[in-house]
DNA sequence: CTGAAAGCGCTTACAG
DNA sequence: CTGAAAGCGCTTACAG
């Protein structure tokens, strides 16, 4: 790879002026480019394999075509590269290119992740948390900054996962299939405060939305906040217990997890005896047998739309994104 | 955030000149900058809150501070986050930002996302595979490029997991504790191969080496290209019924998932009557109980290596990250 | 010890 | 329909 060719470097091919190049190559619709011209200049574009230098044209337009995407954590979830994936394949569609920081979601950290990217000239930003938080970010004039899955006490543009209805869908889908003894596990109070979860709330609404909805309630309901196997483990074992369901709301699959081992170690198949549905369809749902019904967390398109909107400028308040039902093997009807 | 303040306007404010200012604020080690100026150009920058334009100074010195990451696939692993959490730490220790794309495996795509990167006039390029193997990446002369946890056909500089030593401790740390009788479930010719693997060889010759050192082989070892959980949990009820064994070793986490079943079947109990050691540190290493002890491969290592190499230039042609034993509730000695 | 000037590679009024 | 010139914000020889 010789030296880089330049717009001048193209004029001269072209035998034109670097003003012209530049007009058709950005294709300004003026009365300008004569076709020959506009052919030899593509031609000679195309001969040194010119590329434009996005310093310069960055240099003189104030404009650099990059989105920074700043996130509390990278690490923590493999869902974090779904949204990341979201974002990239709308940045490519649209030509920009993306920058990422890592911020924790500690307010000084977040307020310096978002000075490197002004720094860099980014032409907006999106900020990606991996479960649905409130945080606090500044707000910045200059260039279209939107949180994805993530809401923020200065009421700054957010998309976030329409948890309302995918709560009601998960019951619905249950119900429909002739389902009314139905347990939940994974209730909790505390999870409402925002900083903790800004969507639970909804998750919880639409479940009981649903229920009313057939004149029904859960026949019991286990309390818990920490959504690990071990919950749903003991929240099986508790349903067990107290009565007799035909099926098991989990709040995640992880929780759901919990519930495989107790209904395996009671002798409970799934989904012949006993119908599972959860939430988030991380990694484990798959690999559970049978592999789980799951309401899934869409990262990958609230990355898509999240950069949709920094890149189409002055995004709406609040964007949800549905959450599709992974349908898969832990559910049966009820004849 | 008004209009951003440039040199011109610090030098303004100083009462110097534009040449000045550069001069202390890249603090050109000159017989330049009296101490007075020096202070004088200082306060006005951070009183204007001064930050260089990059697209300026990219322009001018043709260097952008920044380094491309090109993955095959963002989206598949959680790990893949690790990576990349690696070069963030690495590249904001030292100032540099990291641009990301997207490639799959295909040549043409990789040739893309590289020349999208060099057209953004990157400084440096890592490309990242979620799985160690063999890729095809044009060489290309302009700026250092290094493969992390992959190798290339055309001998580019690469980091990878150092599989020998980890199989080695694998069995290392199993023998020391008194097993003798062990099996291993995973074994595969054709995973030899570098385009679906560059590491599983080392693997497999780091177990046997240890096995060797005491002078005995696997009682056992099951066949097997598919790591998955129903591998492991075939694998282990061949194991049981064909001989005795006080350990399994599997080939990765998820195969030992497998074994944990049919355990779980078979009424033996982990640790107590059956030890388990594993590969790669997944997700699922963790939310399974006991909890599994395995060898990690070193995502976050093997990015902040990647990025160091890239900075430091002139990168070596391999270097091996350990990988480490997480020891958890898998094993236990016999007494 | 300090400053005036040129130039990195573009784009865009402005003239012709 | 086309071109000469200025300028985006820096840095670096070169002079003084």
């Amino acid at each position: 790879m010789a030296k880089r060719a330049t717009l001048t470097d193209v004029a001269r091919l072209a035998g034109l002026s670097p003003t012209t190049v530049s007009m058709v190559l950005n294709e300004r619709p003026n009365s300008r480019l004569s076709e020959d011209a506009a052919e030899r200049v593509r031609a000679a574009a195309a001969k040194l394999n010119y590329r434009p230098n996005p310093a310069a044209r960055g240099l003189r337009l104030g404009k650099t075509r990059t989105v920074g995407f700043i996130s509390d954590e990278v690490t923590i979830t493999r869902y974090a590269s779904a949204m990341i994936r979201g974002l990239l394949e709308v940045a490519e569609e649209r030509d920009h290119t993306v920058l990422i920081s890592e911020s924790g979601r500690r307010a000084d950290r977040i307020a310096s992740a978002l000075e490197l990217m002004l720094d860099r000239q980014a032409d907006g930003i999106v900020f990606g948390l991996m479960g649905a938080k409130q945080i606090d970010v500044p707000v910045i004039a200059d260039v279209p900054v939107v949180l994805s899955n993530a809401r923020s006490a200065s009421g700054l543009p957010c998309v976030l996962p329409d948890e309302f209805r995918a709560g009601f869908e998960a019951a619905h889908y249950l119900l429909e299939r002739g389902h009314r003894r139905i347990a939940f596990i994974g209730r909790s109070e505390a999870l409402l405060d925002p900083v903790l979860s800004v969507t639970i709330g909804a998750r919880y609404a639409g479940l009981d939305a649903a229920l009313a909805e057939s004149g029904i309630e859960f026949v019991h309901q286990v309390d818990g906040r920490f959504w690990e196997p071990d919950l749903g483990y003991a929240g099986a074992q508790e349903v067990f217990q107290r009565t007799e369901v035909t099926a098991i709301i989990a709040a995640n699959d992880r929780v759901a997890f919990g519930v495989y081992q107790a209904a395996q170690e009671r002798g409970l198949r799934i989904p012949d005896d006993l119908s599972v549905v959860s939430f988030d369809d991380e990694y484990l749902a798959s690999y559970l047998r049978p592999q789980l019904t799951t309401m899934q967390i869409p990262y990958l398109d609230m990355g898509r739309v999240a950069m949709e909107l920094v890149l189409d400028g002055d995004p709406p308040t609040e964007t949800l994104v549905p959450m599709p039902l992974q349908e898969r093997g832990s559910v049966r009807a009820l004849s």
